[in-house]
DNA sequence: AGGCATATTGGCTAGGTGGCCAATGCCCGA
DNA sequence: TCGGGCATTGGCCACCTAGCCAATATGCCT
């Protein structure tokens, strides 16, 4: 497009996956202008990683074993706020999105684009450097009921799913009954679900809930 | 390893994930004796072009848009019986590679093994085509309960992650309402579950359940 | 300051839950 | 043929659920 060529992208791939990191890196160093400096499959090693060879732009995969992706995110923008992180998953969960974002990710690209999208979006995180909405997902699921969970309601939501009872939940969170039921009340009402074992899978095809 | 060279063979991939599919299609293609014949990223068209262009070796993702990957790869089978397909999914789930593996699948390959490996696993698929069970993953979850949900067990469960009550899935199902709770019972027991809202967790957990 | 979401607590009530006792018929593999 | 798993159904009972009526204290944003 432009004539400004500018120069070299180091990338650092984070994905649990080493199929897609080997296809990924493969695909990435056969296009001009990128190249691939460092991978990581976990949480750990990409924090170690980044500080060690702190690249222009980390793609980061949401999935990882032990810590999150997102976790990774936090601990890098905590480290280094001019950070630019592209996270690369295949969660199409607005949840996912939200806390991405909020935790200053420079952009959003879901796998489920084209890899052109992809290259244009890395080169987009990578000179607008101070920008940070930046999306490459189409439009995230349209069934927006628009109500986030409170912190006190995510915390009622995973004991939910562990099938505990109200007072069981209440004796859990040193709160009487009575108000564990407020809680699960205003989760039903939020989540659009008339009993508690449809939240819990409102939950999961939301991402609130992680398997 | 052997000095058998053997034909090049021919791929036929099926990913939703673009970024994945050019990925995966870069990588096989730098590798000496494979050849990506087609790619497909949904159920439709990856039995369209099964039929078109009768690859070698097919390999499969479980989660596609629309169809499942194994209801493709039950479509494969009844087509021609001969197929190898080498499943190549994200999912540990112990039900699927189960349901895959007795679907006919030739092998069951996780995207957390290493490239060589997945290598390996096609050029094995390949070779003996007569063999069925061909697994390149190291080991699938030990928390092994081997309990197998019964065809109306899971029917139940898919209710009772919507939320119903025991009386309405004995309506929707058309049996008695103490019937329905001995299916709900039944589940509890073999899941591990002490509550309804439990066993929808477990079920999402184990792969039964999908988002 | 006033409004709004959040977190906390109470009682009442119709209905749902899940463990316990139990029974019948079917089909399949040993 | 004799289990064993499966699907089906019944009652009893202590407990739990989720809706309804409410109240109070904390914050934060305008």
């Amino acid at each position: 497009m432009s004539g400004k060529a500018g120069r070299t992208i180091r990338l650092m791939l984070v994905d649990d996956h080493p199929v897609m990191r080997a296809g990924l890196a493969n695909l990435l160093s056969g296009e001009p202008g990128f190249s691939v400096v460092a991978q990581a499959s976990d949480a750990l090693s990409a924090l170690a990683c980044w500080r060690e060879h702190k690249p222009d732009v980390v793609l980061l995969d949401i999935s990882l074993p032990g810590l999150d992706g997102i976790e990774v995110l936090r601990q890098i923008k905590a480290d280094e706020p001019q950070a630019r992180v592209l996270m690369l998953t295949s969660s199409e969960a607005k949840e996912d999105y939200r806390q991405s974002m909020s935790a200053g990710a420079a952009g959003y690209v879901t796998k489920s684009v084209d890899p052109d999208v992809l290259f244009a979006a890395i080169r987009g995180v990578f000179e607008r450097q101070g920008v940070a909405e930046q999306t490459g997902l189409g439009c995230l699921d349209g069934d927006e009921s628009g109500e986030t969970l409170s912190q006190r309601e995510q915390e009622v939501l995973n004991l939910l799913r562990q099938g505990f009872s109200n007072g069981e939940i209440g004796k859990l969170l040193g709160i009487s009954r009575r108000t564990a039921r407020a809680h699960v009340s205003a989760i039903l009402r939020k989540l659009g679900a008339s009993a508690r074992t449809e939240a819990v899978t409102r939950g999961f095809e939301k991402g609130i809930l992680k398997i």
